[in-house]
Parts: C-alpha cells; structure tokens; sequence
RNA sequence: GGGCGGCUAGCUCAGUGGGAGAGCGCUUGCCUCACACGCAAGAGGUCAUUGGUUCAAACCCAAUGCCGCCCA
C-alpha cells in the first residue's frame, strides 16, 4: 500500500465499476422502499459551478445513504436548455464570429443550438461522473428532448382545456436586446445615479403643474396627470387638462390613492404604457394607453422629431427642447434602482405586450395549503415563509417568451383565422379543414417545463412504472433564490397534474461566496472552477467540504484550505489503514469475537465512541444538518480512533493480538460504511482492502450498532487515561524533556489497568516508588518526573487555572438565589467542580 | 419600502440558557518502525454595540451599527 492516498488513482475506477455493476440504477419494481429524487437540472449554458457542485454532494449522499439504509433509490439526472440564458450564450458566440442569428435565420440557429446541446451536455454529465454523482444515466433527461417536449405541450393543452390559459395585452417587463418578455424575477436591480428633472405642463385655461420624472423620454407617451385626492396643493386642478409639452397631447387630471404626495411635487405624470403603477391607474381612470416604444427599445412616435431614437438619446433631445421652452422648472441629482436583464443586463422597459398567461388563482391556493399542512416540509423552516409569501402574493404567470429557443407554443392558426390547440401539429384546421396553419411565434417561460420535471422526467402523461414506482419524489435541494421560481411551481403543477406535492421535503442549501464575501463571478474572475479543486484534493474532500458547510448557514466563503484539510483526513484513514492492516496475523471473523472485546478497557472506550459517532451521524443525515454528521466522523476518525484508540493498541497490534485486530477492523469497517456518503471513493477503496469476502461498500449496509456498545463506565475511566497522559506531556514539553523516558508513580485510586495505558501512550515508565523531587500531578495522586528535565511552569499555570475556576464557582455558590432557584443538578454539579479542583489544588501542593 | 440571515481566535466557521470550540495559520519540540498530507505541547477571544429578561446570557427580548441575500 503506497505511502500516501492518491485520489486521481482509484476515482475513476470505481465510478466506472459502479456504473458496469448497475449500481446507479433503479428497479421500479423492487420490494425495497422506494426513495426517489429528481436532479434539479442545471442550465445547458456551459460548465458547472461550486454551487452545482454543493448541490449534487448533498444529493448524492442522500442517495447513498439511503441505498444503504435499505431503499431502492432513483437518482435521476438531466439538464436544462435554459431557453433565454443558452440563446444569450449562443448569440454571444455568433457575435464574435461577426454574425447574428437573423443573418444565419432560424433553421441554422437550430442547428448551431444542437451542436451546443451536444456539446456542454457531455461536459455537464462528465462533471457530474467527477463528482462521485450516483446518478441513473439510463434515466437521463432533458428538458427539449422529444418525450419532455411531449410533457410539456401536453401540460400545456390541460391548461388550456381548462380555460386557465389566455392570451392578453398587460404591461411587461421587456428586454429590448432579447426582444422578449421576461419575468420579475428574471430582473436585476441595480443602484444608478440618475437626474430627477422637474417639468411644467401648463392646464387648460390657466396655470400649470409641475411633475418630477427621472425618465422625460417616456412623457412622449403621457396620457394623464393625477395627484393624491388628500393633496391640497392640487384640489382645484382635479378634472382640469393639461396639456403635454412637446406633443400637445391633452392630459385629464386625476385624483389617485396611488399617488405619493411626498415624492417630486406630488403631481406625477400617467404613462399607461410605460409604467406598472401608471397603468393601474390609467386602467382606473379610462386613460388612453400609448406605445411609445419599439420591441428594440427605441422610441415610437410618429410624427415627432424623436422617433426611432433610442431611448438615452431621446430623454437628452427632449430635456434639451423643455428647456428651449422654458419649461425645464429644474433638475435635481437621484438615485434609485433600475431594473437589468439578468441574462443580458440591457435595462428592462416596461411596456404594453400581449402575452400568453396563465391562471394562477386555483393552483397558487392549493399550493399554499400543501404547505400549511405540511404535506411539504422546509428545510430550515424560515424558508417556508419566503415560498408562502411569494404564493400569496401571486399574480397570473406570463408564460410566453418572445425567443427563438424553447418550446413553441402550441397553438396553429388557420388562414381562416381559427385557432388550434394541441400536442401534435394537426395536419389541417378542425373547424375549416385548411390546411394553411402557422405555429404561434412564442415559446414557453423555461421555468414552465422545469416546473413539470418531477413527474415528465418519470414519463408523464404516460402512466409509467417509474411514474407509480417513484411519484411523489421525496427530497428536492435547492438555493433559495430558486424557491419561487422553480419549487414553488413544481409544487403547483404536481398537486394539479398528480394530485400530489411532488416532494415532502426541500432542503435548501447555502449559497457560496468568494473569499470577498460577495457572489462567485465568472466575469470578476472569483469563480473556481470544481474541477480544478477535485485535481488537487481529490473529489471526496470536495463532497466532504461542500457537505460540511451545506446546511450550516445560509452563506459561506469559498475557503480552499477547509477543502485540504478534508483531502488530508482521507490520507489519514488511509494510513490508519495501513498501520491495521500491516499488523501480523490474521483477525478471527467479525463481530463475534466482539464479545471478548469488552475485556480490555481501551476496546470498550472506542467500541462505546464508535457508538456514539455512528448515532451522531445518522442524526445528522435525517435531521439534514449534514455539517453534524461529518463534524461526528471527522472527529471520531482523526481524535479518537487515531489519535488514542490506534496508538493504545499499537503494541497489541504488533503483538498480533486478534482481539485488538477485530475491533480495529471492525471499527474501520464502520467509519468507511459511515463515510461512504460523504467521501465515496477513499472509503470503497479502503473498504476493499480490508480482508474477507466483499461486495461494493456501495452497497453494504448502514451500521446500526443499536447503542450495543455504549459503556459510560469504559468512557469515564478512558477519560481519566486521556487526562494523565496530556498532563504527563504537558510537563514533559514545558520542561524541555526528552520525548521518551522518565518515572511515573500513580496513587491507589488508579487501577492497573489505567495506570498501564496511561504509562504506554506517555512513554513513561510506571514505578512503585514515590519520587519525592517529581513533580505532582493534578489529574491523581501522584507524581512524574523526567531524566534532563526540570522547571515547574506548567504546574504554576494549573495552579493558576484551578484558582481561577474554583473562585468563579465559589462566587456562584455562595449566592442563596442560586441556590434556591437553579435545578439542583446544576448546583451539584458545580460543587463537585469546586470538590473537584480543591483536590487538585491539594495535590499540586498548594493548601488554600 | 417589506422580509431573511450574519457579526465568536489572525482567516473560514461550529456552538440555542449553567465550565468559550474546530479546521487552517502562528510558536515550540519531534523524520517515535501508519501518516511531516504527520505527532506532541502551546499562544491567541470585553462572543459587534447598548439596554432588558433571568439566580445565571455568546445563546432569549428590544434597539443600534455594519455586511450579505431575497422580494417589491
């Protein structure tokens, strides 16, 4: 066995066996419980990121764990096609081959969207395999393949049928660069330092108002001016006209709730077709809606000077002209947040669009009242506040995208004008018999097929085996920027399609950050990429790392040397399992010899820790506070197994002692079962070499040591071995001693057993005589002294130390309050720390 | 504007009412026949601030400050 652990050595494979040996996939029809998870599918947009690789860590030990745990697990993989952000990538790709998709048409740019599909498919399935993913590639999906696409036009038509989905003109929020609607949580806001500018309109008749804007460009579309019904400035003006400066439009004057006195002037101009609020108030007082934009965001207006500028280079035009005018009152510095494209970062125009929407009224209810009762369940539970707050607040989704990459639309149009719906392109119209059809232009929202993926991924509307086996799914994981717009909708649709919520649990991870603190951005170069990570530390001590930090908060700095510090932990169990397995002899079988363990007092310490690790573990997987588990394993392996357990029985092992060979087997046997979700490689690797007839550690079975081995006695009595022997080191090193040699004599009130121990892990030789120059130790009765080593600086110190606590206990003791109001095993245990440290005091030789 | 989270050792983070912890870094001593990706011993903290509740507060409550995120 080499030396040191190579991860790059047996990672590949051991995913390659485990994928020949059918290990990844699942059996609809097995008798095992069924635990089912759906991969949430990343974007086709190119390489995986730390997050991704966050995210599959923590499925993928829910995944293993639960095979070993006895369940027939589907983990079913897939990707996503990602319809706006894989059309920006792909149209920056063209830019800079000094094309654009209108000069290739549509044909071509299918074709280069193919190419892209095959490509960063593979990257992404790759890096996933890098990652230990034991994923169901039999069961691979994606979302624009032809049996998803069936799924989604059939969820499509369902809504349809039900009269929920409709098309109408509302106002959007447009990405003039992708020509398309996006939705409000596809927008970026973003602080800009802008000018408020303060125009005068004149009234009809006489005077004039003044109405403050950051945006003049827009007022080419103004079809009314309100101010607040309570607002006494302006209570002689409501129900006159004003009349629009550069345009000459006439503007009815109304009074609006709406309106905030304290902002501007408190006049505020109405542009229905340019502004969310304005629109609601245009809607409520029968204001004309003008368009005054093109899908380019360039202005349109006829007739005006300013058509067809773009937007910055009108407002500059008609600011120049209102001032020409003199109706430029002032202008005043502003700053406020404004909306990007969070694909492309064009600023985001709001305007009139008709749009395809979908109801959401009846799905939005019984999504939230799955939750209520929680027949979905949050992990952590703030979060369920963050999803029921969106949902309550739900308003009609629009569903249609103005792309040339997505799922189309399926609704055909007749020449005559009739309108078809359905699955399958219809070869003629039902109602005329033409057979004349055009495909509506849109394609659907993305996150209208992924909100599908838990039961299409399964077959649906087919009633597939995997659909009966796996549906509902159990556990979906996920950052929580993506509660509302992936599982909220999922939820919707399973209730709707399935009549069941598609999971009942959502575990949401945290989010990794830069070393700065702010988000990992590629274009700021503070991204890292998994793969080089993986290279350099190995795949396990990624997962270990990702998993450690996973569920502990909801944000963690990237911080590379918490990910070495887990490749040097499986170095470690790979020399812990050297050191075992060169020992001479061979080990009886296991655990039956565990009987006899029990004898010696070190084998009922560890056998008792391991116990405990093994509870703490499982705890820590069910409870989804992962950071516990592999805090428990960490800690059992490196500080108990290794650093006191192995070192006690060195000499046993030596020996070929098969008593302490069973346990130490045993021992390893269950850290690697207990590791293996965490760190899947090292410990099938390591598992494989322990002696005996062995399947895939893959597939062994969880360790349930139903607290057989908890010893309290063994524990205590270990303890006071750990204490004497730090005590004795302690001296040893402040003295300046040789690391080996010296006398060590112990009182009565230490049995042989500890003594012996104690004396071994110290490299002190146990005396019967007292050394009355060596120096007391607190921990018992007793003395050490040590060839060429003399001061007393650690004794001075204890002293010290035990004074300061005995004085703090003492404070708390004497207070009758206390006393007489804390639980009495609160005031018992702390007399006995006083009783305590007055011995230890007492043998240290100081008399108080 | 509404909401959520964070502020604990030099760094990254655990710790939900009764003795301040880990990893990395740092100091010192060790190539001890598993491991120098190691062993051992140490140094290092008014637990953001201010008030409150309590016999007792890093932990509960309130306010403040700073950082980050989600939503409008």
């Amino acid at each position: 066995m080499p030396k040191a652990f190579d991860p790059q050595a047996i990672e590949a494979g051991w995913y390659a066996r485990w994928e020949a040996d059918g290990l990844f996939i699942a059996d609809p029809v097995s008798d095992r419980p069924k635990f089912a998870m759906c991969f949430p599918p990343p974007n086709i947009t190119g390489e995986l990121h730390m997050g991704h690789a966050l995210q599959t860590a923590v499925y993928d030990l829910i995944a293993r764990y639960k095979r070993m745990t006895g369940h027939e697990v589907l983990f079913l993989p897939g990707y996503d096609h990602a319809a706006i952000a894989t059309q920006n990538v792909i149209e920056k790709q063209l830019a800079r081959e000094g094309t654009a998709k209108e000069e290739l048409g549509r044909e071509k740019f299918d074709e280069r969207v193919e190419a892209w599909y095959e490509q960063v498919g593979a990257t992404i399935i790759n890096q996933l395999r890098l990652l230990g993913a034991s994923m169901d590639w039999t069961r691979l999906r994606f979302t624009m393949d032809s049996r998803y696409y069936r799924s989604v036009m059939t969820a499509f038509v369902a809504f349809y049928e039900r009269g929920w989905i409709y098309r109408a003109p509302r106002i959007v929020n447009w990405c003039p660069h992708d020509r398309s609607a996006i939705s409000d949580l596809e927008i970026e806001w973003q602080e800009q330092h802008d000018t408020l500018y303060f125009i005068r309109y004149p009234v009809e008749g006489d005077g004039d108002v003044t109405i403050a804007t950051v945006r003049p460009e827009t007022m080419l579309a103004d079809t009314g001016v309100a101010v607040n019904p309570d607002d006494p400035r302006y209570r002689s003006l409501v129900g006159k006209t004003a009349i629009l400066p550069l345009v000459g439009r006439k503007l009815p004057i109304v009074a609006d709730d709406a309106v905030e006195k304290d902002f501007g002037t408190g006049a505020l101009k109405v542009t229905p077709g340019h502004d969310p609020m304005d629109y609601e108030i245009g809607q409520r007082h029968g204001l004309e809606i003008v368009n005054g934009m093109h899908e380019d965001g360039s202005m349109n207006v006829p007739g005006l000077p300013y058509d067809g500028l773009p937007a910055l280079e009108a407002r500059r035009r008609v600011v120049e002209d209102l001032k020409a005018q003199g109706l430029l009152v002032r202008e005043e510095p502003y700053t406020h947040e404004v909306g990007h494209c969070d694909r492309c970062h064009a600023i985001i125009e709001p305007l009139i669009s008709e749009q395809w929407w979908l109801r959401m009224e009846e799905m939005r209810d019984n999504a939230v009242a799955a939750s209520e009762a929680g027949k979905v369940r949050w992990h952590p539970e703030r979060y369920e506040r963050t999803y029921l707050d969106w949902m309550r607040g739900l308003r009609d989704w629009n569903i249609g995208r103005q792309l040339w990459l997505g799922h189309r639309v399926p609704v055909y149009r007749c020449d005559n004008g009739h309108q078809i719906v359905s699955v399958e392109r219809p070869d003629e119209c039902t109602e005329c018999g033409s057979s004349s059809l055009e495909q509506d232009a849109d394609v659907l929202d993305t996150w209208f097929s992924s909100a599908l993926w838990p039961f299409a991924t399964l077959g649906w509307p087919d009633e597939t085996e995997d659909l009966k086996a796996f549906y509902p799914t159990d556990i979906n994981c996920t950052a929580r920027e993506i509660i509302n717009l992936w599982v909220s909708r999922m939820i919707m649709t399973g209730l709707e399609f399935m009549g069941e919520a598609p999971f009942s649990d959502i575990v949401i991870h945290c989010v990794v950050q830069a070393a700065d603190g702010r988000r990992m951005s590629k274009s700021l170069g503070t991204g890292v990429d998994p793969r080089d990570l993986m290279s350099k530390y190995g795949a396990d001590a990624l997962r270990a790392w990702a998993t450690s930090v996973a569920m502990s908060s909801q944000d963690v700095r990237f911080d590379e040397s918490r990910v070495e510090g887990y490749r040097r932990f499986a170095n470690k169990l790979w020399n812990a399992t050297r050191l075992v397995l060169s020992s001479p002899g061979t080990p009886t079988t296991q655990p039956p010899g565990m009987l006899e363990a029990r004898e010696n007092l070190e084998d009922r310490w560890i056998l008792s820790r391991l116990s405990a690790a093994a509870r703490d573990i499982t705890a820590g997987i069910e409870g989804f506070t992962f950071q516990d588990s592999i805090n428990a394993a960490y800690a059992f392996a490196w500080n108990e197994l290794c650093d006191w357990y192995l070192e006690a029985v060195k000499e046993r092992l030596r020996d070929g002692d098969t008593v302490a060979q069973d346990v130490a087997h045993f021992c390893l046997d269950c850290v690697f079962r207990l590791l293996h979700p965490f760190m899947p490689f090292v410990t099938e690797e390591l598992w494989s070499r322990l002696p005996g007839e062995r399947d895939y550690l893959m597939r062994a079975e969880w360790p349930d040591l139903h607290d057989r081995f908890v010893d309290p006695g063994a524990e205590e009595e270990f303890q006071k071995v750990m204490r004497i022997v730090e005590e004795v080191r302690g001296h040893r090193q402040a003295m300046g001693a040789p690391p080996r040699g010296g006398h060590l004599h112990l009182d009565r009130s230490v049995n042989d057993t500890i003594a012996r121990l104690a004396a071994g892990l110290a490299n002190v030789e146990l005396v019967d005589v007292l050394d009355a120059h060596g120096t007391p130790l607190a921990a018992t009765g007793g003395r050490v002294s040590f060839p060429a080593g003399s001061g007393d600086a650690r004794r001075q110190k204890e002293i010290r130390r035990l004074e300061e606590d005995l004085a703090k206990v003492e404070a708390k003791l004497a207070n009758p309050e206390f006393r007489e109001k804390a639980p009495p095993e609160v005031v018992a245990n702390l007399e006995a720390r006083g009783e305590a440290a007055r011995v230890a005091l007492e043998r240290l030789g100081t008399l108080r």
